[in-house]
DNA sequence: TGATTTTACGAAAACGATTAAGTAACTGTT
DNA sequence: AACAGTTACTTAATCGTTTTCGTAAAATCA
């Protein structure tokens, strides 16, 4: 509750003197800075967020989007993670970080974008969201800092896990395993989905591999119920696959569960691998093969990145960041002979 | 950037009559009223949170203590679904979220105290962190309304999940399927740690069953690499119990896998029992019994009552709030004949 | 020594809101 | 008609900073 005035009381100069003083400033004599500072340090002073920004434009807080649907969001996992990591590299360089408001349901709530310039954050960061919302699209064309995660838009900053690599990756580590009847239940349509399957068709191809049509099949991200569908299908065709590749490691529970509902063993007789690499999936039995994306990576940048493009605009010029992840080699791929 | 004196402006009046014309106070004319409110929704206009918090006191904003060290914080499962929750719940009341700054290794940082004053909070929820760290102590002694979870502290506002109950009805649960030969490796030393255990042994009398001291064996929570290990000692044991609790549901799948390894069958030969009940456990194979704790009224009281807390400091006379978990009955836990 | 530059500080405005107090114009009462 | 009471608005202070500009004193220079 101290405020400069009270210290420019007790040291007898002016607020102004004051504030040069904390700040470091040129302007001022390096006896009356020591004891401006050394006064306000017993006082116990500390300054004040809102009067600072109101004054200086600049709240040192980062403004995060995530969507708060069911199921989604914070306790996303790898979104989870992505976040965690963001907020640590921020904080690492000062800033703070707040949630932008996603209850849509109150009456007199603001667009995330005035929700945004509401709260003064310096910058914005968006993930976890179905970026087609109108109310996303006029956030990342605002004049707002933003960084996209796993989303690109032109001309805008935006840090993508490389999807295209990470399912090239994860494929041809399965083709080299001996595996040549490959599934992939693959998630709803996406930027991100689209992505994979992509390189999954054209990895595919490149290994000269035939993907009957029978075995791509959709089910929605961590939807273990949909998964344990779409694996029984596959695994009641004529000539089932040997290995099935799902949307994400969460939705292989529900593939994996299926599987040893019906006898079958991993990976003795049918393998199955992830997306994502939470981290569950590495402690239960067997370890889950999977592309583990590099979460830490994705949000230092995502901080490092928007953070350099709010202090230097005009030197900040990269506008995509691709992290790659790697291939978790488990137990849950088998070897097979030809 | 529109700001009230360029509503003023545009509608011939004060900015004082632009004030309260937005904030619907009597003190002024119907039609005024309206003209305002309609020209700033024209103009876009939308407030200064800092301006507004300058004068008013008030940030509607929340301050958010997670510990942020390796695997906890954002990434705890059981913490972030209470987070989200407490997120959800605050946002449907108006106020938004703030992480309290847990960055130790900065250089001009400021304690957790002075960093939530200085960004101005109403409020703060204090979890899954240190309680004894001094500036824990210092926040939680300070005048500032808090909230604590899972830790209690006298005269002040905290939600805890009802750990003495869950215990008992887990053991008693388990009791109930037959079996008498019960470990429990229980977490690190802890508030909560402290009353699982009192409430293991207390119910363990009431049963009137006997718990050999070999039966006890700590492993830190969500550390499976120690719970494997404690599973084998247990198991090695010459007269080895028939059913084991663990710390919590991730730390289960570290024994899980030690007594997969031993070639010994869930719930057949041995029946475990995780706490939490985190997601992932409903979805694998055999789904793990656990007490489910219930995230979502924890994180919706402690915003609740923080927030009445906040807005009526007179009438907020409940110092704690214990929400009820409840067995979740999974498939690891046989039943056991005499 | 006198002129000029530098240094160290202060005065005051501004950021965008809220709010107490003041006031002019009505309304109603007797 | 005179007075009080109400209504609808304005004035101005204020919250805690930052920052521009002004200025007195000290330092530098010729």
């Amino acid at each position: 509750m101290t405020s400069m005035k009270d210290i420019s009381a007790v040291c007898g100069v002016s607020v102004a003197t004051v504030s040069k003083a904390l700040s470091n400033q040129s302007d001022i004599g390096e006896e009356t800075k020591e004891y401006v500072k050394k006064t306000a340090r017993e006082m116990g002073y500390f300054p004040n967020a809102s009067a600072k920004a109101l004054k200086t434009k600049r709240t040192f807080n980062l403004g995060v989007l995530f969507v708060d649907e069911a199921e989604s969001g914070l306790t996303h996992d790898y979104f989870a993670h992505v976040l965690d990591s963001f907020k640590r590299a921020a904080e690492a360089r000062g800033y703070d970080i707040t949630f932008i408001n996603g209850c849509k349901t109150l009456e007199n709530r603001m667009s995330y974008l005035k929700h945004a310039r509401y709260r003064g954050f310096d910058g914005v960061v968006i993930a976890c969201i179905d970026f087609d919302d109108p109310e996303v699209t006029e956030l990342v064309g605002s004049r707002l800092p933003v960084v996209t995660i796993d989303r690109e838009f032109p001309g805008r900053l935006s840090v993508l896990s490389d999807n295209e690599k990470g399912m090239r990756d994860l494929l041809t580590f399965v083709w080299q395993k001996g595996h040549r009847r490959i599934a992939y239940i693959h998630g709803a349509d996406s930027a991100v989905t689209r992505k994979r399957v992509t390189s999954f068709y054209q990895t595919a191809k490149e290994l000269q591999l035939e993907i009957p049509e029978l075995y791509v099949k959709e089910a929605a991200y961590r939807d273990t119920a949909a998964a344990y569908e779409k694996t029984k299908e596959l695994l009641a065709l004529e000539n089932p696959p040997t290995c099935i590749l799902y949307p994400d490691d969460f939705a292989s529970f529900g593939g994996i569960n299926a599987i040893k509902e019906l006898g079958l063993r991993i990976p003795e007789n049918i393998s199955v691998a992830g997306y994502d690499g939470i981290r569950v999936g590495r402690h239960i039995e067997p370890q889950l093969t999977t592309l583990r994306q590099d979460t830490r990576q994705i949000g230092a940048e995502a901080a490092g990145r928007l953070i350099h493009l709010i202090e230097e605009p005009e030197h900040a010029a990269i506008w995509q960041v691709i992290v790659p992840g790697e291939v978790f080699e488990g137990k849950t791929v088998g070897r097979i002979r030809g």
